[in-house]
DNA sequence: TTGACAGGTAAGTAAAAACTTACGTATAAT
DNA sequence: ATTATACGTAAGTTTTTACTTACCTGTCAA
């Protein structure tokens, strides 16, 4: 269940979810990576557990490896991310007008003029 | 352990990342609502089980509550998702280069002029 | 070829999440 | 007062996640 060959992308949240995942996805920002370089960044977990928590990056579109000679290199693929943005698109209005708000407030306290 | 007393909040990302609290953000994005209302809207999940995302979304500081009389009436706090916000800003640069290649290409592709 | 690397994956385990039902407590309505 | 409503929370169960070790295959280097 570790390969997901439908159309439908695993969940790009849940992916992220993982704090550990999130600093793969940092690591990766950087620049490719192998998965001997990876789990060398990460002192707490072996390397299958590295190895599987790529595969879920995978799985959700995140990452995509190539393969050179013995070696898999894993590619960021930050766009997946815009699922996350979007998302988000929604509710930054909130915030937004919250800071109009304070905006109108601080005018209206220090003198206005204008 | 339902309750977070800590001044650490809990994972805002976590807490986002299970799609029934996603969908409880959207239906508090059209406005306040009771339990009661909310888990309404959730035939497939008992109330219970909506109290308990509220108590997540709650830690992670995504939501407030505001007794009245006997009823609990959950606000979203939008705020808490700028975590999420600053997070993707550090992986915008990487679709955004992409979308100016695509420019460019297009550019050299079409005659270009100017 | 033989051996050392690189890394995916299976199998099993432990811990965390997501539910459920049952119950308790505070308010409101009769 | 008594009953009904709104809701949190405890306890227990099931499902999912995260990890481990063990193993296998493909590649490079001697």
């Amino acid at each position: 269940m570790t390969n997901n060959l439908s159309q439908t992308p695993a969940d790009v949240f849940a992916a992220v979810a993982h704090p550990k995942r999130r600093q793969i996805l940092d690591c990766l920002s950087e620049g490719d990576l192998t998965v001997k370089h990876l789990s060398a960044q990460f002192a707490d977990v072996s390397r299958p557990a590295i190895s599987q928590h790529l595969a879920i990056l995978l799985d959700a579109g995140l990452v995509t490896r190539h393969r050179t000679g013995r070696e898999n290199r894993y590619h960021l693929e930050a766009e997946a991310l815009q699922e996350i943005e979007h998302w988000l698109q929604h509710y930054r209005q909130f915030w937004n007008h919250k800071l109009d708000d304070l905006g109108q407030y601080l005018q209206r306290k220090h003198g206005d003029a204008t």
